[in-house]
DNA sequence: GTTCCGACTTGAATCGTTTCACAAAAAGGG
DNA sequence: CCCTTTTTGTGAAACGATTCAAGTCGGAAC
């Protein structure tokens, strides 16, 4: 049942014309009280919902804004995700997350399938390192904005968080506690992130007075526990153990931790602990992780702000849209595992 | 520029019909082969996309499946997800995660916009416990599965765990463990989940000739770390205190854990540990957490299967679609925390 | 009584596809 | 060379909403 109830059937049955129906759907003060109530009750009673489809097509674009993320399991993008929700209903729009999971095939299929749904928008974070893909969604003319990047030239907005002063928070913390050996469980060093959260530490480092070896780097295959995990154990065998470990990632620390857990070392008093991403968990562990905050759901709410931004002034007065790139600050949140022992 | 080549446009680019420009598309086949190569030279040149809303319109229902959700933040929500979305891209459809956050009203929203999406159908873990949401929804014709719930009539497919084996599982591996005191972090006594998980968990005890008074229940107010950390400190201040807890939820347990940290009692020796769920994060804890492992992915990939099976049997060859209530089986994964001491 | 205005309402055109009955051309068969 | 198939290509009619120029009507103004 239900079938296909047309705007066509609601004026049939309430006895005027399509015309009509529209108006009292969008512009339902232009239509005289009576017969505005004749069609609410008719829409009532035939159960008439609109078709979006129908409205986009003649419209020239949905309401829907895409959001391509690297990696649906980590929380970091979960709270970009609710962050751009957020600002995107209060915008009218829905928005479609999808998930790259880092493949640059997928983002490209996700990227194709936006563009024919004429989305709005696109905030993205990109898993094609060659921008191969970008190039070619650009030509659609889709708005879009980048999450977690700079942008390097001006043909597009972007959002990210500092990760050169987020690298320094956490290490200018350690020093001041008086650490002078320090590690840095990197992840793979590819990453942009891991690159500039190690420029921070060293800066931190030199502030002090301290030089590069004073950090020892211990890369991992991946961001994850296991990897972390794994770095403990190199860690532990260290001649003359650091002191404090920072970890380009909440999972890495609390794989250190793990490890240092299973060896029977003391956590701060032997190994002091600073994890990055703040992510719900570093809380959660046996001993709380400090961790270096990224503003994540603000993240994803200015990214669609933006976003929106462009889109109206594309339509509206003319007025071309100036290009931003937005960047914004992560905060150190101190827990017991880097707390100086007394 | 790109900014709206239509099918026609490629037509006359191309020097052929509109007709035939759609076959290029959708039946390569059935045209010539130089005809379909200027074709394709034309799509290529102009930058042509094809409109989903036109065609959706035109078919009288979208590409899309929705997937409407609890809670993003939780990990077994977005392992379900994954699971849906991996059936679904199969099928070739996309979907729409949207997340309720226990809202009876933000799930309402959510219903009404895939009603008017003309989604293909939904998969849908109730947040209004009324069901009116659902009753409403059912006026659009729009097929639904339930997820993480049994569905009580027939009108519908459900694929959800069964948590009576999953309590039962947990409380049977700590009896064998030689445990006799136990106790029950529960959450709130309101979910299903919850009670399911309780009475498994006195089967059990039942089982191995134990009363129910040898299972001593602590409610929280929520399934979080936070309430794991108090129901955590009541434990400790029980007379005759437990040896063992079973959690329903592996953030309760996490909480647990970190409050016996805090308080430096051992885990296991002391108090023996099983959470529920076994998201990431529980193999992560300093401790690794023993806890039952939902199938989730599973779940969303059959839930999306069961609801392609119904739209398939709905448009086709008219033979009935039979709802199916699936119960997927749980499964104990120990780890440290709940290890016999020796 | 005529004119004009404002408030409502109408209905046709439009958006970009897909589909389908039909036409045209090419390929066989005799 | 004519007739029958088969292969290709055509173009108009949907799909369901929005929009807008044009129309109707009742009443106020002169």
């Amino acid at each position: 049942m239900a079938q296909s109830v047309g705007i066509k059937d609601v004026a049939r049955a309430a006895g005027v014309s399509v015309g009509t129906v529209s108006n009292v759907i969008n512009r339902p003060e232009a239509v005289a009280a009576r017969t505005r109530a004749r069609v609410l009750s008719a829409i009532d009673r035939l159960g008439y919902v609109r078709s979006e489809s129908a409205r986009q097509l003649r419209a020239g674009h949905s309401r829907i804004m895409g959001l391509l993320v690297l990696d649906m399991g980590n929380p970091f993008f979960v709270d970009v995700a609710r962050g751009a929700e957020r600002a995107a209903r209060e915008a009218g729009l829905g928005v479609m997350v999808c998930n790259s999971a880092q493949s640059a095939d997928e983002e490209a299929e996700y990227l194709a399938h936006f563009a024919e749904q004429r989305v709005r928008g696109v905030l993205l974070t990109p898993a094609d390192a060659t921008g191969r893909n970008i190039e070619a969604f650009r030509r659609h003319g889709i708005p879009f904005v980048l999450v977690d990047r700079v942008s390097d030239d001006t043909t597009e907005c972007s959002v990210s968080v500092d990760d050169v002063l987020g690298g320094a928070l956490a290490v200018r913390h350690l020093v001041d506690a008086g650490h002078r050996s320090l590690a840095y469980v990197s992840g793979p060093p590819s990453l942009n992130q891991v690159r500039d959260r190690r420029t921070g530490a060293l800066k931190a480092l030199s502030a002090a007075g301290l030089g590069p070896d004073a950090l020892r780097e211990l890369p991992t295959e991946r961001l994850d526990v296991a990897s972390g995990r794994d770095a403990g154990a190199r860690l532990l065998g260290l001649s003359r153990r650091p002191t404090a470990v920072f970890c380009a990632n909440d999972l890495l620390a609390l794989g250190v931790l793990q490890a240092m857990f299973a060896a029977g070392v003391d956590v701060p008093g032997e190994l002091a602990i600073v994890g990055y991403d703040d992510i719900e968990f570093a809380a959660a562990a046996a001993i709380p992780l400090t961790s270096v905050r990224q503003p994540a759901v603000t993240l994803g709410a200015l990214a669609a702000e933006l976003l929106l931004a462009e889109t109206e002034t594309e339509t509206g007065d003319g007025q071309p849209h100036e290009h931003r790139r937005v960047i914004l600050k992560p905060e150190l949140v101190v827990r017991r595992s880097s707390l100086v022992p007394r």
